[in-house]
DNA sequence: ACCGATAATTGGTATTACCAATATTGCTAA
DNA sequence: TTAGCAATATTGGTAATACCAATTATCGGT
């Protein structure tokens, strides 16, 4: 067995660390213009692939941008860098985003059984209350207030289902969800008729999951959950041109 | 100012995203090994560097590892940030096991549910395909075999919904289920009556999906569930656990 | 002085070759 | 027959080079 195992870097990955120790050090400042890549190469003794792997690995991480026959770039914004990948990846696929949509109304189904069959007095109070705020938000037509409220009051949901791995990854979705998705539904949920068709089915579902009728709020659940995915489609029919351009594009 | 402003993307953000889809959507497993990179760029019909700055970029975001002289494997990274907080749970709160196994059931409802909507002639051949591995693993008795072709017939229920959330979901479920759980199941497995009805109703399930039955599929998924939950209910009235007052302790 | 074409600069892609680490294979010896 | 080891093949890493495409700078003409 090897004693030192000495583990040899990629050269590529020394040169990255160090023009980043120079980024961030301050010495490359930000819009400022990098060498091009042949000094860069000489200057660093390696040859010019290996300079450019580093480079690339650079902008991957947001940290350069590279504009053909203009030259490379130290990028504005450095501290904003993406924290989760998981967002990132949604970000790069949009497509993905109807799927994480999807399998959280999915997952409202499930939770809506569980919480008709093990809900106790103290989750019904905290369902109610939930559903009052989240009228009181749709009577102010506030559409930022109503999104908040409906997934506090699908979380309250979940937390009566007394399933901690279901409430977990409730979590985690709705934490995506605010940070991908919602904005680009914002033109669904404004349209009038759609607001209140959601509305009424939300209290269908607190009234079957209060009434301890698990059958029923499943179907309740998946009522909402066929509406909002066909509300989504069908807005999505006059702006599936432009996505898909969009996405073609690269963005 | 351009018109087009063509930008034609760098195939190695092409391929990048290309590759990331795949994976995305399961036809790259997580820990499978890929094609070297010459065979890679020959079927993408573009040069090796190029390949190796796709490759690259995805080693940077963390989604394939890399070895000299090895071979590149996609990592398991996407599921862990809904997984991740999980171990953490089941740690301090080993209860929770029973809710995961609960989820794990729940989840293959909705599977089944848009398997049957959803798969493709290719998907069935699959499912068939593993349906006769466990089929095979079943008249073996051999229960060892038997969990392990079960967890990929439920894997590939999964692949065929083509939700490639729901996937990666039940990925990261399968991983925890066997680090905690299946061990302590093995009496309810065991008993030969258990396992028979357990069988009959897989083979309902292909039926179903097979059949492109959506709703049939789900109460098949759901008898399952039931019909389990209830097994593993009944073995543990010996022990000590009583699920209500589980449940009923709150998180 | 302004506009346009040409040339130089610069990043992007492809080809080729070789190196180093690992995996596989097959041979040898116990 | 099998365990261990060495030769070989496979595979990722590095390098050198050439050429392409986009941008920018320069220079000449009007």
């Amino acid at each position: 067995m090897a004693y030192p195992q000495v583990k040899q870097p990629k050269i590529s990955d020394v040169i990255m660390a160090q023009l980043e120790a120079m980024i961030l050090e301050g010495s490359l400042k930000p819009g400022q213009q990098l060498p091009p890549e042949r000094t860069l190469a000489t200057e660093f003794e390696v040859s010019r692939p290996s300079l450019r792997e580093a480079l690339q690995k650079l902008s991957a991480k947001g940290l350069i941008v590279s504009r053909q026959g203009g030259g490379s770039y130290v990028s504005e914004k450095i501290g904003s860098s993406i924290a989760d990948p998981l967002t990132e990846l949604f970000s790069t696929h949009p497509e993905a985003q109807y799927d994480l949509l999807e399998f959280r109304h999915a997952l409202e189904g499930v939770s809506a059984y569980y919480a008709a069959l093990r809900c106790t007095p103290a989750d019904k109070t905290r369902l109610q209350a939930c559903y009052a705020n989240l009228q009181a938000a749709h009577d102010q037509k506030s559409f930022e207030k109503e999104t908040k409220a409906d997934a506090e009051f699908h979380l309250a949901i979940a937390e009566a289902s007394h399933n901690a791995v279901l409430l977990h990854t409730m979590r985690s979705l709705f934490t995506l969800l605010h940070e991908n998705i919602y904005s680009n539904l914002e033109s669904v949920y404004r349209k009038r008729d759609t607001r209140q068709v959601i509305h009424d089915q939300h209290r269908v579902l607190l009234d079957t999951i209060v009434g301890e009728n698990p059958e029923k709020a499943r179907n309740a659940a998946h009522d909402h959950l066929t509406f909002v995915k066909e509300a989504i489609i069908e807005q999505s029919k006059d702006s599936t041109r432009q996505e898909r351009a969009m996405r073609r594009s690269g963005i």
